[in-house]
RNA sequence: GCGGGCGUGGCGAAAUUGGCAGACGCACCAGACUUAGGAUCUGGCGCCGCAAGGCAUGUAGGUUCGAGUCCUAUCGCCCGCACCA
């Protein structure tokens, strides 16, 4: 009986399809396990062996929680909403949601093969209405919320609203317009409109005006994070700065806690680094100055960390879009500044990022200095951003990269604090100087001088501490249509939200999704939508998967987004994997929605992923094959033309030799038939050649002559019998031939095959480019594995016969290494295991069906397939998937005693054999009585016996 | 420039706390069985050497009886951020 992996595969999956083997309950009396990947967008492209790197990783883990008797929710769907789903549409003429359909449907078809165990019961997608009907209803408790800074956490508004009535906004000030102040006589004062306008300032999820980073290529507004060197993400095409209503979500908020948060759960380094880096908490002061001749009221407030510099300022410098730029500017530098101003507008912000020229212009204006009155000149340059900090810095030369660089530029005097540590020639940021010429700073060491200096600063009213965020609140509207509609009617110009009974807010079905007449998203050519005046705008592609994970939980509910008893049961992410390239975007989105709804007593936990694995890029090998361009007599460019020559790599590498001329002229006379063919020159160009007919780096010529049709009548200069083609890592991608199709393999191979060698291949978290030539290893490993089961005339091998204490040990073994490596994620050194134990079972001749039936249940993780038609065959009580992981018995994991080597101050080659359970005393004892350590020795005394369990003794003299 | 990660055979990689470096697989070499083999099995396979042995974890130091693992410097690669005051 042979491994007929095709057959097995088929049966199994029907079988488990039939039984509904990977429905999940929420039984709430077993321990509960929620594996989860990254839900996909599914693309046009389909499946390439680098997409389900994860989900194999996260589908053996799944697995295995269920063998170890957990209750594992392991879930799969789709994200379906979004700008590239939209653009793909666009680029094939086919309505958004018939193509996403397809798609989805097509990608479902290739996973099913690989024989994962997700629920599909529990499967949805972001864009059906019964999902977004929630996701509207999230975003209105958003809108109907305000952050309660007092309590840090959020609250609903009308909470905030019994504030206003009986104190004003006294205890809860503006964060969107900090001038804005009332008591609550003026509260009360105002029209319904002012007071709506007032809230709008405090929701969570609220409406403004804003610079915005605007797409025109996509028609439409981005968030920060999609935005990448003045380029958008998707498409690379140029980004510019706009003033636009938009929607935004307050994240800033939970700036504090989504950088506390990351200490409560299992990150990588690196992913914990990039939060923290991307919400770019800084602490330092604000200061303000009074500026020489303007009234009192009007100052120059800056953000600065180092106040300790403060005697350091020689110059001030505020953002061209500063408000106070125009107020300020002397008449006589008007004409100058208005100039710069007209330049600066006209840099894109890519122009900005790729020059970094240093520029700027004197206003003409001065700032007085608090402590030693001199006059500072007041300067705009566009190295001064408007959306940080203030908009405006002091500026300290002597300690500032970019201050001194400036200063040198413009040839402002610089004034030295930090005496020597100060060269002249650039800048230095030390906070270890002494200070100097800094008035009552004077003699103080600058860390210290920091807390100094705003103690003076607030003293005298004019500064305190402050702390500040990089990270800005997130743009949530997209003048699109692909996207869950917002909620929201706009009555005389206020944002009111449509009851919850009138959710969904279904997207209409539109043939042309071009964008509406004022440059509106393009629902504003919908006349029942206008007619109603709904917001034009979609929500962005992250709202759906901001809360995905918890409609998994509960996913067929009609009443809410996810019972609490649900989500208190199935609570964290236990393991989230998915790609890094997520860890600004949805991370951050995510995880503030997570503790918006934990805030609001939704659900029972505040960080949604307890432990994330990011798994790295399979990077595709690429092939090429070198193509001849011939030079030289008897039509031969003519001839090489019509019959294109390609040599082979080695060849080619060795182009410009004399003997590479020589070799190709003699081949091109054979290919040619014209012994009198005299070759001037050539050149070789690469072409990429289809990675699936190549064996290695070794061209299939015949395959290669069928791939297109204008390489039918190729000719092949060879080395040693071979064409070898050459390589290239490059990112796995259609365009680059380098693609391999998983379907391919399992077809090939069989899906066992393929999770396993996927896995084989190296850590789950690191990127590596595709190599098919290893898949034949793990293969061999199954059929050895089935030769343990079966003969191919004699059939069934196994026996009732007890094993042997050898036997047993092996398994044993096996078991534990299986285990431990599954356990810490290790999946490749756990299939390195499993062909260790199958090889040494081969050894012993092992078919003993005690010990193959734990074989099998260990295997199931990783071979579900082949590891059920075992189980089979062996009469194994139920479902594989089910069955009890082997509990591995202690003592045939030790040996009673064991070869140890003996090591003389680390050197050694003699073995002593010594009892496991020897104490430290018998060990010494033992070791120093032996007559070749004696002679070793030499008379010396040794100071100590280390003796290291299960490794080696060594004595040290 | 700043931050994070990583350098081990021809290749992918192992090496839980510092303890016999290179497990496992690919490729390669030799042999067996075969009409044949791109099937299967056996053996070999870091480098130098017939061997004994010596040298080997990017490079140079250090700590230690003992370092791939810890420390310092340096070179190289990958990823992220990039005028954030």
């Amino acid at each position: 009986m042979e491994y007929q992996f095709g057959d097995i595969e088929k049966k199994w999956q029907q079988r488990w399809t039939d039984t509904g083997a990977y429905t999940v309950t929420n039984d709430t009396s077993r321990p509960k396990y929620y594996v989860l990947d990254m839900f996909p967008y599914p693309s046009g492209a389909g499946l390439h062996v680098g997409h389900p790197l994860g989900y194999i990783a996260s589908d053996i883990f799944a697995r295995y929680k269920r063998l170890k008797g957990f209750n594992v929710l392991h879930p799969m769907g789709y994200d379906a909403f979004g700008l590239p789903a939209e653009q793909y549409a666009i680029d094939h003429g086919i309505h958004p949601a018939v193509s996403t359909d397809s798609n989805i449907s097509n990608f479902r078809q290739q996973l099913d093969r690989i024989g994962f165990s997700f629920d599909w019961n529990r499967s949805f997608r972001t864009a059906d209405p019964d999902y977004y009907k929630w996701t509207q209803w999230i975003f209105l408790q958003l809108f109907d919320s305000f952050y309660d800074k007092r309590e840090n956490k959020a609250a609903p508004i009308e909470w905030l609203v019994r504030f206003f009535e009986k104190d004003g906004n006294a205890s809860h000030p503006c964060p969107g317009d900090a001038s804005v102040k009332f008591n609550a006589v003026e509260w009360a004062g105002f029209d319904h409109a002012r007071q709506q306008e007032i809230l709008m300032y405090y929701r969570l999820a609220y409406c403004g005006y804003g610079e915005v980073n605007w797409c025109e290529a996509l028609g439409t507004v981005l968030a920060n994070d999609e935005v990448i060197n003045g380029l958008s993400e998707r498409g690379g095409y140029p980004v510019v700065k706009k003033k636009l209503r938009q929607w935004y979500l307050r994240i800033t908020d939970y700036a504090d806690r989504l950088l506390t948060g990351l200490e409560t759960v299992d990150y990588s380094e690196a992913m914990k680094e990039m939060q923290t880096n991307w919400i770019g908490k800084s602490f330092g002061a604000e200061i303000d100055f009074d500026i020489v001749g303007r009234p009192a009221t009007e100052k120059l407030r800056v953000y600065t960390t180092r106040p300790d510099t403060l005697f350091g300022v020689d110059f001030m410098v505020i953002a061209p879009e500063h408000a106070l730029l125009e107020t300020i500017v002397s008449p006589g530098q008007r004409a100058a500044v208005d100039e710069y101003f007209m330049y600066v507008k006209s840099r894109s912000e890519r122009e900005r990022m790729a020059e970094k020229k240093i520029t700027g212009c004197f206003t003409g204006a001065y700032a007085l200095h608090p402590f030693s009155g001199l006059h500072i000149p007041i300067w705009t340059s566009e190295y001064v951003l408007a959306g940080y900090g203030t908009g405006a810095i002091m500026a300290v030369p002597c300690g500032d990269e970019r201050d001194f660089k400036f200063a040198r530029f413009f040839d402002l005097p610089i004034t030295n604090i930090i005496g020597e540590h100060f060269n002249g020639q650039e800048a230095n940021p030390t906070k270890d100087a002494v200070l100097q010429n800094s008035g009552f700073l004077d003699g103080i060491v600058m860390k210290d001088a920091i807390l100094i200096a705003i103690h003076h600063l607030e003293k005298k009213g004019i500064g305190s501490r402050k702390v500040n965020f990089r990270m800005r609140d997130a743009a949530f509207s997209r003048q699109r249509y692909w996207g869950e509609p917002f909620p929201i009617e706009w009555k005389d110009g206020i944002a009111t939200p449509l009851p919850e009974d009138r959710l969904p807010l279904e997207l209409p079905h539109i043939e042309k999704y071009g964008p509406g007449p004022e440059g509106e998203g393009p629902l504003a050519n919908v006349p029942q939508w206008t007619a109603r005046h709904l917001e034009t705008n979609t929500m962005p592609g992250y709202a759906g998967s901001s809360w995905y994970f918890l409609r998994y939980m509960d996913p067929h509910n009609n009443e809410t987004f996810c019972s609490r008893a649900a989500s208190d049961y199935w609570g964290q992410v236990d393991l989230y994997i998915g790609g890094a390239e997520h860890a600004v975007g949805h991370l951050l989105y995510s995880r503030m929605w997570t503790k918006f709804l934990y805030d609001r007593g939704y659900i029972g936990h505040d960080e949604p992923y307890k432990r994330l694995v990011n798994q790295g890029m399979i990077q595709g090998s690429s092939r090429f094959v070198y193509r001849l361009e011939l030079k030289g007599s008897g039509n031969i460019e003519e001839l090489s033309k019509a019959t294109p020559v390609f040599v082979s790599a080695g060849v080619a590498a060795s182009a410009g030799t004399a003997e590479a001329h020589d070799l190709i002229t003699i081949a091109v006379q054979a290919i040619f038939g014209d012994p009198s063919i005299a070759l001037e020159s050539f050149s070789v160009s690469p072409l990429h050649v289809d990675v699936n007919i190549v064996d290695g780096v070794e061209l299939d010529m015949d395959a290669f002559k069928n791939w297109r049709g204008e390489y039918a009548d190729a000719e092949f200069i060879l080395e040693e019998g071979k064409y070898i083609c050459g390589v290239e890592v490059e990112k796995m991608s259609k365009r680059l031939y380098n693609t391999v199709n998983p379907t391919d393999l399992v077809n090939k191979y069989g899906a066992d095959t393929y999770r396993m060698y996927e896995m084989f291949l190296g850590p789950v978290e690191q990127s590596k480019p595709w190599d098919t030539k290893g898949i034949e290893g793990v293969h061999r490993f199954l059929r050895k594995l089935w030769r343990l089961f079966f003969d191919e005339t004699k059939g069934k091998l196994w026996t009732d016969q007890k094993p042997t204490e050898q036997e047993y040990k092996t398994v044993y073994r096996t078991i534990k290494k299986v285990e431990e490596a599954t356990e810490r994620f290790s999946f490749n050194t756990g299939v390195s295991a499993l062909m260790i134990g199958v090889n040494e079972l081969t050894d012993l001749k092992t078919h003993k069906k005690e010990l193959l039936e734990k074989l099998v249940v260990i295997l199931t993780p990783y071979a579900p397939h082949v590891a059920a038609e075992l189980w089979e065959h062996l009469g194994g009580a139920g479902s594989v998937l089910d069955a009890p992981y082997p509990v591995v018995e202690a003592r045939y994991l030790v040996e009673s005693a064991k070869n140890y080597p003996i090591a003389i101050n680390g050197k050694t080659r003699l073995e002593l054999n010594i009892a496991l359970d020897a104490t430290q005393q018998q060990v010494e004892a033992i070791v120093l009585a032996d007559d070749t350590v004696k002679k070793w020795l030499d008379g010396n005394i040794p100071k100590k016996v280390i003796y290291v369990k299960n490794k080696m003794i060594n004595v040290v003299v």
